[in-house]
RNA sequence: GGCCCGGUAGUCUAGUUGGCCGAGGACGCCGCCCUCUCAAGGCGGAGAUCACGGGUUCGAAUCCCGUCCGGGCUACCA
């Protein structure tokens, strides 16, 4: 029974994908995985006016990005393609033609002004706002002239009357909805395009598609689709799953006018696609009540939608930075040098040489620490790439203490072996001598060679800048 | 307006066959310890009348009714 599952993720290319779309895509990935079954990812690209190649392309790297790898789709093919909608028009209309013969749908003539105009009136009247199916029984003759006016048509479905279509939803359980409430909703665009609801019903049809895993919003849809593939007489009935909607900090549905939506903001602000997932996986299931971390073949082994939860889910960056501080702690120095490379050249200076990437690796384990995002790393690590000005309170720091500092240089350049352990032995009894606390001692100097009065652990940055230079900064802000 | 979905601390949540919950964990916040700055880490703390009001019951966050609030759909958007 489960080795049947197919799930898919649905984008439309608009760019780089919404957190919320994110969060689909993993939870319908998860249950395929969990299942051992096949995810398929499919382009709905029907909306020719947004759907541009770069879009398109943002689409496909933020899931590789995220580890997301589809089974069949764009890119890797498979037997029920093709996986993009702009290339399934010719299924779209012989669906629609079967269903016209069979009576259960209808061309409908009327334009946008004229529905806009009756929509408007019926309000004032306080009656229903909805189609009012003026073209669901049109003559042979009435259809003949419309078309000898050279009016052009949408195609409807003929909503039944008087029934209630029931569906299981595994996270809400039992939805119910009058047929009543249902308008006469549009299959096909005067141009020949599918509408959404169409599209995705024969889709999910032909590309056998067993559970329905996406947003809340199209909880309203279900209705809809399931009148409709029972009037296309498919077999069967995909199991649905309506995950909470993502809300802002205020509760309201996640906006561009909110902050970050798209996934390549976070990535691009250094967020690791493990803290992502792990995070999004947290927005809406739960596994038990203490378990937060969670790599991705855990997710996969644990994930379920019986756990996953009913109310929105407010996106706290909070907890994404520290989930990327958690993970950012494991990396090796190696990678996280790796991954800083890019960070340093987007802040201005290059390090991606072989010098540049020695010294990425020699502060890295000093850096893992201290960082929740990667790119706060260049700004505390500039002073070994580049030669430095204090800044205001590190100007004041240095400020009176000339004396100091020349006599820090002279011992640090009398050192022979230039290591930390050195290095802070010199300094610190430098520091009994003049009978100074650590702080006062050190800080003067963290400011003189970094520029700052905050930096990565001084003795060991001391090392790694190397002697020579040291003492030339230390010098010179004595002077 | 109609229909549908939702409502546990600032946030994510555990809890849903009623008692083990005078509500557990995590993020954030506050304090202490550690300490050369910043972090990380350890320890401790504040923070929830379980939306509100009734009811059922010996006993309700958990069951019933009503109210309020939020959201979705109601497009030739998806």
């Amino acid at each position: 029974m489960t080795e049947g599952v197919r799930t898919r993720i649905a984008p439309a290319p608009s760019g780089s994908i919404h957190v919320g779309n994110a969060r689909t895509a993993l939870y319908n990935w998860l249950f395929a995985r969990h299942h051992g079954g096949t995810f398929v990812l499919r382009v709905e690209d029907t909306d020719r006016k947004r759907a541009t190649d770069e879009a398109y392309g943002a689409v496909l790297e933020d899931l590789r990005w995220l580890g997301l790898d589809w089974d069949e789709g764009p890119e890797v093919g498979g037997d029920l393609g093709p996986y993009r909608q702009s290339e399934r028009l010719e299924r779209y209309r012989s669906a629609t033609s079967d269903l016209v013969e069979r009576g259960a749908a209808y061309p409908c003539y009327c334009t946008p002004e004229e529905l806009d105009e009756r929509r408007k009136l019926a309000q004032a009247a306080g009656r229903p706002q909805g189609y009012d199916r003026q073209c669901r029984e049109l003559s042979g003759e009435h259809r003949a002239s419309y078309e000898a006016d050279g009016r052009t048509h949408v195609v409807r479905f003929k909503v039944p009357d008087g029934r209630t279509v029931v569906f299981g939803d595994v996270v809400r359980g039992e939805i119910s909805t009058q047929t009543s409430q249902i308008q006469d909703f549009v299959l096909m665009r005067s141009d020949g395009s599918p509408m959404y609801m169409l599209a995705t019903t024969v889709d999910d049809a032909l590309m056998n598609i067993t559970h329905i895993i996406r947003g809340e919003d199209l909880i309203s849809a279900t209705p809809r689709q399931l009148l409709l593939r029972e009037a296309m007489a498919v077999a069967g009935v995909p199991v649905f799953a309506h995950l909470p909607l993502l809300v802002d900090d205020r509760g309201k549905p996640l906006s561009k006018r909110w902050g970050d939506v798209a996934v390549s903001a976070y990535r691009d602000q250094g967020y690791l696609p493990e803290a992502m997932v792990n995070y999004l996986a947290l927005l809406g299931w739960s596994y038990d009540d203490k378990t937060n971390i969670f790599s991705l073949d855990e997710l996969v082994e644990h994930f379920g939608l019986e756990r996953v939860a009913r109310n929105p889910a407010a996106f706290d960056v909070n907890k994404l930075e520290w989930l990327n501080g958690h993970y950012i702690r494991q990396m090796t120095p190696e990678a996280l040098a790796e991954a800083l490379v890019p960070f340093c050249a987007a802040a201005g200076f290059e390090a991606g040489d072989d010098r540049g990437r020695a010294v990425l690796r020699d502060v890295s384990p000093l850096l893992v620490e201290r960082l929740k995002r990667l790119d706060e790393a260049p700004p505390m690590v500039r002073f070994l790439f580049e030669d430095v000005s204090p800044d205001a309170k590190a100007a004041t720091t240095i400020d009176g203490r000339a004396d100091y500092l020349v006599e820090a240089a002279v011992r640090l350049e009398g050192l022979e072996k230039w290591a930390t352990a050195a290095i802070e032995d010199a300094l610190r009894t430098l520091a009994a001598e003049r009978e100074l606390k650590s702080k006062q001692a050190f800080q003067p100097i963290r400011a003189a060679v970094t520029g700052t009065l905050i930096s990565p652990p001084l003795f060991e940055s001391l090392e790694i800048l190397g002697q020579q230079e040291t003492v030339k900064r230390l010098r010179r802000a004595a002077a």
